[in-house]
DNA sequence: CGGATTTGACCTGCGC
DNA sequence: GCGCAGGTCAAATCCG
């Protein structure tokens, strides 16, 4: 069975995401939150943009603190002190696609206007039983060709789709901090990973 | 027919 | 307390 037949989604993103062109552009934006202790890893827009161009996104990734702008609300049973950590990764993506396929399945839930922006935020969870991983899918508003997309929570699985191709794990359960996006499976210089 | 998507309603937090 | 905005729910609908 092929996993382009069974992820529609995918097949997109890998099919038109050439990492050797030019056009590609992965993840020039990535922020990661984790309450209450935060962090982010990001590159600011402008420069993130030129670097992404001039590199052909190819991964890099630069890390700041963010411990002074902490308006990260953990909600929905989310314990900010203790056990349970809210972590949030958010990705800026130049695609004509606003569906970031990352070898998880996501069924959507959700669809809602935001203010000061003229496209709708697209609300995700993440389909496999007992993993509450949620995702937010929106165009930057500043700039539409742009795609925002946050994830939020760890998986609790592996990805599908590394488990289908690669055989290795996406996800490693045994280290809740760690999280790993791989825009394709098949670009396999093509991931962006972390762990604390 | 079952699973995914759509979409209006509802809930919650925050600012005034 | 009220209104607004963001987030979630769930019934209706779509689609393979």
């Amino acid at each position: 069975m092929d996993y382009y037949s069974e992820n529609p989604n995918y097949t997109q993103f890998s099919r038109n995401m050439d990492p050797s062109s030019s056009e590609f552009l992965l993840s020039d934006y990535l922020v990661l939150d984790e309450c209450p202790d935060q962090y982010s890893f990001s590159q600011s827009t402008e420069s993130s943009e030129k670097s992404a161009s001039d590199h052909h996104a190819s991964g890099f990734i630069e890390a700041r603190s963010r411990n002074n702008t902490n308006k990260m609300k953990c909600k929905n049973g989310v314990k900010k002190n203790n056990e349970e950590v809210c972590q949030r990764v958010e990705f800026r993506t130049k695609s004509e696609l606003e569906i970031m396929d990352d070898g998880f399945k996501w069924r959507k839930y959700g669809k809602k206007a935001v203010k000061n922006s003229p496209n709708p935020r697209n609300y995700y969870k993440c389909s496999s039983g007992g993993c509450t991983v949620k995702k937010r899918v929106e165009r930057d508003p500043k700039d539409s060709s742009y795609v925002l997309t946050t994830y939020e929570g760890v998986h609790n699985h592996e990805s599908p789709c590394v488990a289908h191709y690669n055989q290795m794990p996406l996800m490693l359960p045994s280290n809740n901090n760690a999280w790993t996006l791989q825009a394709s499976a098949h670009s396999s210089n093509f991931s962006s990973s972390y762990t604390p």
